[in-house]
DNA sequence: CGGTATCCGTATCGATACTG
DNA sequence: CAGTATCGATACGGATACCG
């Protein structure tokens, strides 16, 4: 997106609803629940495939790689044989702690009685 | 019973994560937004439709939908001509006030600064 | 005024096979 | 082990026209 040109820009709700951009970053279909394991521990690829049924590859992987865009987990890859990659949440990624219990607490409370 | 037709679950993110769960109520694209104005105040349809740039006469009308199917907002129509409709905050939607703004600052901590 | 109906483009998710 | 490539299904959002 280049500032320099005049373009009426359009209103993003993502982008300029400081809201929308949060839930942009832990709102993926699986993301909430990556985060979850991550901020209990380091995890491994294969550890979170395990963890997480049903989530094709693809989408772990491009979850994986988005969080790591932006900045909430770091992937370390050790150079072995069979090969090993790791994982984890960095600080931004575990600030967000606190608004994951929050979510899980409102959930508890409002809908998981519900059904 | 069939035993082929056995009901072997599947997991499924939403559902069965309460952090996902919850995003689930409040994430839609324009969802915070909405509520974020709901939280103000009460608003009309039209009020809605003008405070949020570039939202489709028929998403705004499906998010009002499902948000009251959630039960974190009510839909009062007046028997007038013209017709008015309000639309305004439940309890449980107000409860989810907390949230938004923790979302938020994370946001403004986290994100505002990059770009 | 407050919607619904219709049609469409895109984004997202998913299963499987294959590779470094 | 840790992914990528490929193809397909579906959910989601958007523009416009029309109705009560």
């Amino acid at each position: 997106m280049l500032a320099t040109e005049k373009i009426e820009k359009k209103y993003d709700a993502a982008a300029d609803c400081p809201i929308a951009a949060t839930i942009d970053v832990i709102g993926g279909k699986w993301k909430p629940i990556i985060i979850w394991l991550l901020i209990q521990d380091t995890k491994r690829f294969g550890e979170l495939h395990k963890f997480i049924p049903g989530i094709a590859l693809k989408v772990l992987s491009r979850h994986l790689k988005e969080m790591e865009a932006d900045g909430i987990i770091i992937r370390q890859a050790f150079a072995e044989v069979p090969p090993r990659v790791e994982y984890s949440l960095t600080e931004k990624g575990r600030s967000l702690t606190a608004i994951m219990q929050a979510l899980a607490v409102w959930s508890n409370d409002n809908i998981l009685g519900k059904e």
